[in-house]
DNA sequence: CTAATAGTGTCTGTAAGACAGTATCCA
DNA sequence: TGGATACTGTCTTACAGACACTATTAG
C-alpha cells in the first residue's frame, strides 16, 4: 500500500466500537413449473419459491434462514453476495440485485452486525444438480408463502417480505422476467411469469398491449429465423404461438405523464 | 443483556478482520428560488443544489464532502443520518430516503468502511437562518452541475452521481416533489419543481393529464375553502391560479399494461 | 394597453377495453 | 371431433397531442 497509515496521521479507529460484521443475506427467488396433471400440451403450474439453508450452529441453529455470510475486506457486499451464492447454494450468474440495509442494532445475537439484502433471480434449470447433492437436506426450495409463515434466523422473516415486496415491484416495472424465461418465450409464458410473481396482475388484451410496438415502444420483438420466417413454439399449446424475445429498450415509468 | 454472550457460545468476531466503521453519507437537496430580474410577478429561477461542507480533518483535510458520519451501536443507519445531518447542517424533519451502499475495498484511507448513502429532500426554507451561522463558510449550497465538476472526499461525487439519478427517479415516478413544494401549489409550481430536477422533463398539456381525474386516477385535488370557493394563488401570476394539494393516492407503474 | 401567466375549446389520431369469433393442432 | 391455447375483428369510449384561443390582473 502506498497510501498513508492511520498512525502517520494520529488518526485511530480503536477509540471506537466498530460493527462486528459485515453480512450479505440473500433472497434468492426461482420460479418452478409442474406439468398439469392429466392435460398434456396445457399451461403448467408455476410457484414461485425462495431458497432456504438450515444453520448447523448457534445462532438459530437448526432454524432455516436466508443463504449469506460476511464479506471480506478485500471484497465488495455484491462480490460477497456472489461467492456466497456459490458456495452455499452451487448457483453462478445469477440475477443478483441489491435492495436494502438491515442495521437494528441487536438484530443479530453475535454482536453489532449490519446486514446487506439482495435478491436473486434464477432459473428452475440453473438449479438442476443440485437439489439433489448430499447437503440436499440442509437446502430447500420454500414456496414463499409457506417461507413467510415460518420461524426463521434472524429478522429474516422481514427480509424476504420486503424482498417479495421488491421483486414484485421490479416485475411490474423493468424487464427483470427475463431472469425467469429463456431467451425465448411466448407472450402467455411471459403472463404467467409476471402473475407467479405479482398474484394481482391480470391484463386483458395483454397480447395486445405487450406487442403493439406504439404505445409500449418495443419492450418485445418477435423471434425469426434466418430466412425471416416467424419462431413458433408448440410447448403449451396445441396451436405454435410466436416467440418473442425482450429488447433492450427500458421504458421511463413516469405518474406525470 | 439479558443475551446470551458470545463466549457463552464458543463465538468470538476475533479471528476475523471486521469493519472500521459504518459511516452514513446524505446527499442533501435543495430547490432555491430566485425572482427574476426586472420582472415581477414572473415565475421565479429555480435551482437544484446539493449541500456540501468542509472537511477540517485527514484525510481529505479542506475537501468538500457530503454531509456525515459514523454509525453508533445503538442506532439503526436512518437514525444515524438523522443524527448527522441534524449536527452537521442543523436540519430536522426532513425527507430522507436509504438509497446505496458503497462498499469498495480502499474507498476510504482510514480503513475499511462501508458506507451508507442517503438522499435528503427539503425545501429552501427549512435552511433560513442556517445559512448565516457561525460555520457557513463551511457549509455551502453547491448547484449540483457545479459540485458534480468539484473534486470531493472519498468517492462523493460517484455518490452524488447516483443520488441525482435516484431522486431523478423518484421525481419521475413517485410523489416525492412534494419534499420541495408547500402544502398548497399551483400546477405550474409543481411543473417548475419536476424540471429542475429533472431538466429534460418537458409535457404540453400538463395541466391537463395531471388534473384529468381519469387518467391520473387523482394525484392531486383542488384546495378548496371552508365556503367550498377555490383557493387561489396570484404569487407568480397576475392571474390567480387553482391552488392543489398532493392526495395520497400512490399509483402503481407498469410498463405491462 | 401590455405583459405574463392561467386556463379552455376543439380537432385528430390512436390506444384501451370488452368480447365474440376464428385458427391451429393433438389426442 | 372436442379441447386447449393462440390469436384477430370490431366496436365504443377515452385519452394524447397539438395549438389556437380566451381569462385575469398588475403596472
Amino acid at each position: 500500500m502506498n497510501e498513508p497509515t492511520e498512525d502517520e496521521h494520529n488518526y485511530s479507529t480503536k477509540p471506537y466500537r466498530t460493527p462486528d460484521g459485515a453480512p450479505t443475506d440473500i433472497a434468492m427467488f426461482t420460479i418452478t413449473s409442474e406439468e398439469k396433471p392429466g392435460a398434456k400440451k396445457a399451461l403448467p403450474i408455476r410457484q414461485l419459491k425462495v431458497m432456504l439453508i438450515r444453520r448447523r450452529k448457534w445462532p438459530f441453529e437448526g432454524k432455516w434462514a436466508l443463504p449469506g455470510g460476511f464479506t471480506r475486506p478485500t471484497e465488495t457486499v455484491q462480490q460477497c453476495a456472489e461467492r456466497e451464492l456459490l458456495e452455499e447454494t452451487g448457483v453462478a450468474n445469477v440475477h443478483l440485485e441489491y435492495f436494502q440495509v438491515y442495521s437494528s442494532p441487536g438484530r443479530d445475537p453475535r454482536g453489532w452486525m449490519i446486514s446487506h439484502a439482495f435478491v436473486a433471480l434464477v432459473q428452475e434449470q440453473a438449479l438442476e444438480g443440485r437439489q439433489t447433492s448430499e447437503e440436499a437436506s440442509e437446502v430447500r426450495l420454500v414456496p414463499v408463502e409457506e417461507a413467510l409463515a415460518m420461524e426463521l434466523a434472524f429478522d429474516h422473516r422481514d427480509i424476504l417480505g420486503d424482498a417479495l415486496a421488491r421483486i414484485r415491484q421490479l416485475m411490474m416495472t423493468t424487464t427483470i422476467a427475463k431472469a425467469f424465461l429463456p431467451e425465448l418465450f411466448t407472450i402467455s409464458e411471459l403472463y404467467q411469469v409476471i402473475q407467479t410473481v405479482v398474484p394481482t396482475f391480470e391484463e386483458k388484451n395483454f397480447i395486445r398491449k405487450v406487442t403493439s410496438t406504439q404505445s409500449r415502444q418495443g419492450i418485445l420483438e418477435e423471434a425469426r429465423g434466418e430466412d425471416g420466417s416467424p419462431l413458433l413454439s408448440n410447448r403449451y399449446s396445441q396451436r405454435p404461438a410466436q416467440l418473442y424475445r425482450f429488447t433492450d429498450y427500458a421504458p421511463e415509468l413516469s405518474i406525470y405523464g
